[in-house]
RNA sequence: UCCCCGGUAGCUCAAUGGCAGAGCAUUCGGCUGUUAACCGAAGGGUUGUAGGUUCGAAUCCCACCCGGGGAGCCA
């Protein structure tokens, strides 16, 4: 039996009538008398290996009734055809080894709470759902680069260390650093904006750190975000391909996971939609969106969790809001010059309430008035030389966005809540697993 | 940081001032086609922590701890 061929449940198909072995965990059993029903799990997949008295030795078949949930397990039998199996196919045990007998596990197949789940975040990996989840979010990563690396994107890391400067340090997690403080990133954005005018059409992706004390379905305190950034681009190229990148990586996901949306439930109608063009609205449409609608609101406010809700209400596909008044937005925006009110910026916005998914904008390229800015925001200049630098040496106009994957993954997921959608989640409240 | 809700068996929950309970999980027994299998039995408790009220507290009061939901915050 030992030289049976190993082979993974996602390629059982092509294995009918042969004698396999699976390498797996027992994911569950259920007992009939004479017959023992093992779902077997192996990562790519969960099947049934029926094991039937008649058919292994006595001790095979006292083994296959007492193994416990998530066991290690090599199964040795043959490869049937089943029209009663959700996959077609089930296994006829032959011979059985128990790898590594599980304790009791703690997640059962009913229901548990939130906190339970993620207290176990290390075993609740295991499940179906879970796995559906981590393939989607694997797709919207390789997704990602593939664009950028089929479109002529160098990948320029940026780094996570950072030292003390960018808008004050509250919101910053900060940690020794030899004799000084370091802090760790929020983004790679004023980086990628020095490897923009080295190499023209770059990106970084990492993960981002946010010491915000937000304890909401959109907030994580770690979470990943990959930042295009472009020379000579003005905000209508980067509002363009955010809108093809968008769709890019939309579509690639309903190409290559429909079984893992149908498992997490998902409407893939609404992702099978999503295609450009988007619609695109000023911050004034927006305001006006949101009077109609009721909400109080006043010209100069940025748009918080539920206004944005209420926007993507009105439109089938991601909507792009730009040109926000420039004091809702950070100092390196630039000013648009037919109204200094306002900023050339873009957010765009999931559709079905999932929020803002991609900010970005077209960045102050004239070194006085991007000198006036530091200086209106209370910055240390000092700090900012470098940065004012790449205005000195041959500035030009540029632009990028910065893309958070976790609120994509969640879109495309379905899911309530950005914990689901990274493997080990930081938030406010939860640092462990 | 603020507001709301919660913490009882491994898990999900019930018991609202008077004997600490159920389902699932676990263990044992039964069943040759189970799909969250089913049937029978058993074991399993410092009711988050500390104090207070009371003849008597899981239950009422106070403080704290932990978690959940939301807000603010959020390049």
């Amino acid at each position: 039996m030992s030289d049976c061929k190993h082979i993974y449940i996602s390629k059982i198909g092509g294995h009918e009538g042969e004698d396999i072995c699976l390498k797996g965990w027992l994911y569950g059993k259920r007992s009939s008398g004479k017959l023992h029903f093992l779902q077997v799990r192996d990562g790519t997949g969960i099947i049934q290996a029926v094991v039937f008295k008649g058919d292994v030795s006595e001790e095979v078949f006292a083994t296959a009734g007492k193994i416990s949930q998530e066991s290690s397990i090599e199964v040795y039998g043959t490869v049937k055809e089943d029209k009663r199996s959700h996959i077609g196919y089930e296994i006829a045990v032959k011979d059985l080894k128990l790898v590594s007998e599980a304790s009791e596990y703690p997640i059962t197949h009913k229901e548990h709470g939130v906190a339970f789940l993620l207290e176990n975040r290390h075993l609740w990996l295991r499940s179906p759902k879970q796995l559906a989840i981590l393939k989607i979010r694997h797709q919207i990563i390789k997704s990602v680069r593939d664009y950028f690396n089929n479109n002529d994107f160098l990948l320029v890391d940026a780094p996570i260390f950072t030292p003390a400067a960018c808008e004050g340090t509250t919101n910053l997690f900060e940690t020794e650093y030899f004799d000084e403080k370091a802090y760790l990133t929020q983004s790679g954005q004023l980086y990628m904006e020095a490897a923009a005018m080295a190499f023209g059409k770059v990106y970084c992706f990492g993960p981002v750190f946010r010491a915000e004390k937000s304890k909401t379905r959109r907030h994580l305190t770690e979470f990943w975000m990959v930042e295009p950034e472009m020379a000579y681009y003005d905000l209508k190229m980067d509002m363009d391909l955010a809108e093809d990148f968008i769709e890019y990586i939309v579509q690639s996901v309903v190409k290559h996971n429909r079984k893992d949306l149908e498992l997490l439930e998902r409407d893939i109608s609404k992702l099978e939609n999503i295609k450009k063009p988007f619609p695109r609205i000023t911050y004034d449409e927006a305001i006006e969106i949101l009077k109609q609608k009721g909400k109080e609101i006043e010209w100069g406010e940025d748009f918080g969790g539920d206004e944005e809700t209420a926007i993507s209400e009105n439109f089938d596909r991601p909507v792009m809001i730009h040109r926000y008044p420039t004091k809702c937005k950070a100092f390196y925006m630039k000013q648009d010059p037919e109204n200094q009110d306002l900023a050339l910026c873009v957010d765009v916005i999931a559709p079905e309430g999932y929020g803002e998914v991609i900010g970005g904008g077209q960045r102050e390229d004239d070194c006085d008035a991007l000198l006036e800015k530091i200086k209106e925001h209370n910055l240390p200049q000092e700090a900012f030389e470098w940065y004012l630098d790449l205005r000195k040496y041959g500035s030009v106009p540029h632009a990028g966005f910065g893309l958070g994957i976790e609120r994509t993954v969640a879109w495309l997921c379905g899911l309530h809540h950005v914990r689901e959608t990274i493997p080990f989640p930081r938030m406010m409240e939860r640092i462990r697993p």
